[in-house]
DNA sequence: GAGCTATTTTGAACACTGTTCACGGGGCCT
DNA sequence: AGGCCCCGTGAACAGTGTTCAAAATAGCTC
């Protein structure tokens, strides 16, 4: 019955991930987390170092599930043989919409965390996490055929990326009206549609040195 | 030499605005307010209904400030003589980074408690002020010649702004280095490009339900 | 200026954080 | 059984934000 030391972790990384998503990063108590767990402070001590590593896990939990939902979207479109681009890029945004919204609570305690933290030491294993999705879009931008080495088509999907989270994080901050999330996918379609022409015209990088009257 | 209740109040918030830039939400604490204004915490009280008022208020002073620099942004252009859309909007952007940029300590907070009030209750002056900028950049859109009617080009102004606002918040959780800043000013030069481009094609809300093969 | 009242300022006290660490119980090997 | 060590424990500590009775100050009347 009783719990060996990764199933406890795991518990108390159970109920952290609720508190976050019911109340934020300040519903995440040690005192809270002790009691619903059904051990002591100092145990959750002896499991991770502070609560900062219990937020940091509960993240990296958040950001596979993420990932694995990107990839699962991917493979969705692959089974039914949609190769469009716009169509795939879109799927991959909706993954993230989607995602976002089941996690409206926890998700931008991650955001939060992970700002708190930048200033501070280097080596994230955080990003790494991220910059596996960046490498789905990216791999999904080399699939069209738009004229882009691979320096330029990292950089059209980080911008992607960035765009589309920061619709998503815009968004979410203002009213907690079910419209908004109409609004959301309304943008994301919008951008999408656009950065797809664009790159299309072939010209994306092409500054306007040249004006076109 | 005794400051009134108004001065006193603008002294706080310049310390508490110093006190977000060097250190974050966290390192805004009554008692360190207190002690550099030269005041008891409680008096802190009496100006202030609780240490969140002081953040927003903080908050309000920088989006207004924000705001102005936006609109200088504009207005030099205007002197200039500057009408092309495309410049104009990747001016309304550079103001903006320079902003983050110069308040990177503060703004994240500004982002961080809008989101931590977000469940809570609903008539923002927060989003008010924002929208000033959404007003902005939908005028510019409006002088460039797509065929957009009010609606749309509102949800253009706003997925243009969400994404830049994106890629700067991206950008700047990730590595501290300079070069950083340099990636963030190729997104959205790239963002802005592709998007002036994907509008002047005319098609950004048609849906791909005509392939072009 | 004295006396009285209203207002503001104060800082000790309270409730609640994260975190530590000496204590002691329980399992395990000899 | 004895000794040992590991690990869970929770009281204790150092910080938080916030309150509120009391003291200090300001303002007013005469």
């Amino acid at each position: 019955m009783a719990l060996n030391k990764e199933e406890m972790s795991e518990k108390v990384l159970a109920i952290a991930e609720t508190l976050l998503n019911e109340g934020g990063v300040d519903n995440l108590k040690a005192r809270t987390i002790a009691e619903q767990a059904g051990i002591s402070v100092g145990s959750i001590y002896n499991l991770f170092a502070d609560l900062d590593e219990v937020h940091r896990a509960v993240n990296m939990r958040l950001l596979d599930r993420l990932g694995a939902a990107g990839i699962n979207a991917m493979a969705e479109l692959e089974r039914q043989g949609v190769t469009d681009v716009r169509h795939r890029i879109l799927a991959m945004a909706a993954a993230y919409v989607r995602f976002v919204e089941a996690h409206r609570g926890s998700w931008p305690a991650v955001l939060a965390f992970n700002r708190r933290r930048a200033t501070r030491p280097g080596p994230d294993a955080y990003e790494a996490r991220l910059d596996e999705l960046f490498d789905i879009v990216a791999g999904v931008l080399k699939a069209g055929d738009f004229d882009l080495d691979d320096n330029r088509r990292a950089l059209a999907a980080r911008t992607l990326w960035s765009s589309v989270h920061g619709i998503v994080t815009s968004g979410y901050v203002a009213k907690s009206d079910s419209r908004q999330a109409e609004e959301i996918w309304q943008q994301v379609e919008l951008l999408v549609g656009v950065f797809v022409k664009g790159l299309e015209r072939g010209g994306a990088f092409a500054h306007a040195k040249t004006k076109p009257i």
